[in-house]
DNA sequence: CCAGAGGCGTTCAACGTTGTAAACTCAGCG
DNA sequence: CGCTGAGTTTACAACGTTGAACGCCTCTGG
């Protein structure tokens, strides 16, 4: 059985409450005092039970991180990114699936396991902008992506519409005059989909060139397997273009691949632009062009946003922050010589 | 402030012990007791406190699931699979990156924090055989991978030996001759890449084959890089072959794109298997034969032995579980026509 | 030499739950 | 009419920790 306070108080021959003492640095413990619970603290190899800690002051040192699945790489990485910033500060994050399920989703919010944690890292992708009532827990909750806005949660995001517009932009400077896109969600206006779609119609209208719906390619997942149907779906109805923005980094790679097979050439025949900075498009052939949403910024901003909220709740009106994006030129855009190295 | 058990027991006009009797579905209480109890519990909205549950009970219904790095993709893909397990069970998961850095991968165990938990299903990276001694914690461990053995911790692997055996025997049944291998470390006997070149060699040894050292490439790390960088070299060393064995799925990946690049056609020329079955080597131009390791009956059988050993520490001997394998054929080897579908 | 101040350590009461054991209720029965 | 015993409910003590409040000791200043 582990030894407890109690145990190192009967051999260092104090009280139980100047070990407790000892351990959390109070002052007013006399450096021998000190000396002598921390020898009896090695010899029984003590260790603070977390759980009786937590029960006592109310907070775990842990936190929820709730996501649709791992095994799709934007989430993985964006995993990635929240565990290492909670390290930083000192928090273990506890991960749960939502599996992209409403339910699930809801049901993250609604569980008592999730008073386990401190608060809530919540990246939602079945509920949408009519759900924005049902966001709230016994946690503090900070919001990830583009499908809930107003809710009376903090919120980091990634600055979709002004990267879409950049990254056509980046087309448009080559002197692409028909990009096509790959993965738009139909009648979609915010999330991720929409707000890119929205950017991209911008760089148009900016330069005076039309939208033309004809090349647009709509999907209903973001899998690579839809952006290679969505590709096959323009060339089969014969759409003439000279560029794709795929609307995430495996739309765009799915595209590739179809337009390769095709026998198209990346970039002399189509430019291919994708959006997410995932790690493998540094990897393919050829090398993706993408837009870098920030993801560590991601991370580390929604870290602090929930620790200052898990401090003083009520401290502050909801936040919104928009993380900084950049454009990252590959082969796929700018062909090997200009490419971006890996 | 959240209801606790005495709040509800004051509306419900019980005592609190009550309370808890209903909610644990304790046998003696009556059917108008319960009734009250339970309207009393939805009028408060009363949920039960983890925390202190798991401080009487002693267990935190949490599990650790320690690995390197959720941006590879397949510790995301393994950690998915964890996750999900764990969710049948109406388990938890607490994800801790240990960047494979063997202090961190120390620490873990060492961690009081793991204790927040009530057992862990550790992947170690940096940690190898003879640090089998250091694996211990003070809760129950299931080990994954093949870095350490015949520790008294249980243990799930893959069966990489006969896995990679099976693949090269894929290569040999296609009248490949020379087949390289991508991604050796320099003298190691166990690990994955140690068994997996075993594999290669019993293979060719049932076959008559001579192994050639000059066309097995060695690298360090196992990501993409590395497997390009280990084609550019046998190329540069104007090694001769007409298949590659990628140790694992980035491996090839990597090897595959230098291919292309150089002109080969895959597989016509170079024929290419990797290993891991990840999600994207069903959507890579061409897509990539490879092995599935039994991801999903890993983290089963993992989350299962946990399960048992929680319940009873010692309640059996240390056991070792290989699960079952099969190999993808995919067109990197076969061509487009007998390919898998994806 | 004594009072007051402040450093140091202690006692006590929580935190919200569950296990143990005792106590109460109410038939059924002698 | 009280005793027995099964079925219910309750009281109490944990689990291991921290915070509040108190008291003791020592040191300083009058």
């Amino acid at each position: 059985m582990a030894a407890t306070l109690h145990d190192v108080a009967r051999v260092a021959g104090v009280s139980f409450k100047t070990v407790s003492n000892v351990i959390n640095n109070h002052p007013h413990v006399r450096e021998s005092t000190r000396a002598k619970v921390e020898q009896a603290i090695r010899e029984l190899g003590y260790r603070p039970n977390l759980t009786a800690r937590s029960l006592r002051s109310g907070h775990t040192g842990a936190i929820t991180l709730a996501l649709p699945q791992l095994s799709l790489p934007y989430f993985a990485e964006l995993a990635d990114a929240v565990i290492e910033a909670a390290a930083k500060c000192g928090l273990v994050v506890l991960v749960e699936q939502t599996g992209a399920d409403r339910d699930r989703e809801l049901e993250v919010m609604a569980s008592p396991r999730l008073k386990m944690s401190d608060g809530l890292i919540f990246s939602p992708l079945a509920l949408g902008q009519e759900d924005a009532d049902l966001i709230k827990a016994e946690v503090p909750i900070v919001l990830l992506g583009e499908r809930i806005f107003g809710s009376t949660s903090d919120h980091v995001t990634m600055q979709n519409v002004t990267a879409a517009r950049t990254a056509t932009e980046h087309l448009l400077d080559l002197g692409r005059k028909r990009i096509a896109v790959v993965g738009a969600h139909e009648g979609e206006v915010i999330g991720s989909a929409g707000l890119r779609l929205r950017g991209y119609r911008e760089a148009l209208e900016a330069r005076g060139i039309p939208y033309d719906d004809g090349i647009v390619a709509y999907v209903v997942d973001w899998h690579r397997s839809n952006g290679a149907a969505a590709m096959h779906d323009l060339l089969d109805r014969g759409a003439q273009f000279d560029a794709v923005f795929g609307l995430n980094d495996t739309l765009a790679q799915g595209a590739v691949r179809v337009l390769q097979e095709a026998g198209f050439r990346v970039p002399d025949d189509v430019a291919v632009i994708g959006f997410d900075d995932l790690d493998e498009t540094r990897y393919s052939l050829p090398t993706l062009s993408t837009v870098d949403p920030g993801r560590t910024e991601i991370a580390e901003t929604a870290i602090r946003m929930l620790m200052d909220r898990i401090k003083d709740p009520a401290g502050m009106p909801p936040r919104e922050v928009e993380t900084a994006f950049q454009v990252v030129p590959r082969e796929s855009t700018v062909g090997r010589a200009a490419a971006v190295p890996a």
